[in-house]
DNA sequence: TCCTCTAACACTTTTGAATCGC
DNA sequence: AGCGATTCAAAAGTGTTAGAGG
């Protein structure tokens, strides 16, 4: 297998330093809690994943690739115009990594300009043969990135990996929207929701005439915009205020953390992690960033790996991947790698794995 | 009855091929 | 002939909504 040049020494690699664009955007949403849409056939994401990279060698080739990682392991409903927790989540669907289209591309092209993420899409069904990333409805997610270096997408070594995720990337997947002041913000800032801007029910004119509305009117939408600044529309139970509690204790243990623990058990209710991640002033690059790894979402993914070989016959040219299983880790693993702002990985024991890009689906 | 999900809808934006002018 | 600008139709994508189904 061919490796790039000589790999960068640890300080260079640590020195890699990944900044989310539209980080205000991603941040608004946040404050009242982001929704993507997921469909059968596929959503695009809206806030779009878009980040800049520094501190790459500019002649070395890496692949870039985004996957997504549950943010807790607790399923929601919205209620009241709150999310609130009403049970365990469920088990984690088949993972699906999507790679940047560029890949693999020199240190040099991906330090030119920012990377969008804009063909992405997410979908909710599990048979999903297009290779969209496949997500469960009424729980919370948010984005991970992988900087890997490598010469091609056939030989990405997995060593080592440096992930990167963002607190406000994190979302709650559903199949419509819940909350009408995320439907408003999308309308606000997504061009093509302007079909739907004029006369907020935006009712086609075949509906003119169908009966009542509406779960949700346009004055329902703003009179919710207009309530208190501030308003936090995360999970409200007591639970959550455990979830708060857990959180501020994770990120007194920050460290940097090994690859997702993929193979890893663990007690559910240990460690858990979830919102509301605070929003503080920070600087939005990677070394201030910091999602816990969902410890209780491992387990699945170990299996899901095992069973989901890359598929490499997708009728449509689009390409998925699962992941390479990797080995049990030690108990010491174990304990660091609940956390951390930014992930350098050395997955030395993991097995080459070929990995396709679905991106021109 | 409540909740979640799906499909159809009207509309906008994006994309890419075709055409034109220099 | 080659290139860039413009035009236009098709495709893609959007949130809303009613209704189905659990």
């Amino acid at each position: 297998m061919s490796r790039s040049p000589p790999a960068a020494d640890s300080c260079q690699q640590g020195c890699i330093r990944m900044t989310l664009e539209n980080a205000d955007l991603w941040k608004s949403f946040h404050s009242t809690g982001t929704e993507m849409i997921i469909t059968k056939h596929g959503r695009r994401m809206f806030p779009l994943c878009s980040v800049s990279l520094s501190g790459l060698q500019p002649f070395a080739n890496y692949v870039i690739m985004m996957d997504m990682v549950p943010a807790d392991s607790f399923k929601y409903k919205w209620k009241k115009e709150q999310w609130e927790i009403v049970g365990k989540a469920e088990p984690q669907p088949p993972c699906r990594i999507y790679m940047h289209p560029d890949s693999p591309a020199t240190g040099n092209h991906w330090m030119k300009q920012s990377l969008s993420f804009l063909k992405v899409k997410l979908t909710n069904n599990t048979l999903d043969q297009r290779g969209h990333i496949i997500l469960h409805s009424m729980h919370r997610y948010y984005p991970r990135f992988h900087v890997i270096q490598a010469d091609s997408p056939y030989t990405v070594c997995w060593d080592p990996v440096q992930t990167f995720s963002f607190p406000e990337t994190t979302f709650t997947a559903v199949t419509a929207y819940q909350n009408p002041m995320i439907t408003k913000l999308k309308i606000d800032h997504n061009p093509f929701a302007k079909a739907f801007r004029e006369g907020g029910t935006h009712s086609p004119s075949k509906r003119s005439n169908r009966s009542p509305p509406a779960k949700r009117t346009a004055m329902d939408v703003k009179a919710l915009c207009n309530s208190p600044p501030g308003l936090q529309r995360m999970p409200s139970t007591s639970q959550s205020a455990q979830i708060e509690k857990n959180h501020a204790s994770t990120q007194q243990s920050l460290k940097e953390v090994h690859f997702p623990a993929w193979g890893l058990e663990q007690d559910p209710s240990e460690g858990l992690h979830t919102e509301p991640l605070e929003l503080h002033e920070y600087d939005y690059s990677c070394e201030e960033q910091m999602v816990p790894a969902s410890v209780a979402y491992q387990p699945y993914r170990s299996v899901e790996y095992t069973r989901f070989p890359p598929a490499s016959n997708d009728t449509d040219g689009a390409h998925s991947l699962g992941h390479p299983s990797h080995p049990p880790l030690t108990t010491a693993e174990h304990s660091t790698q609940q956390h951390g702002y930014h992930h350098q990985v050395n997955t030395a024991g993991w097995t080459q794995y070929p990995l396709f890009s679905y991106s021109c689906w």
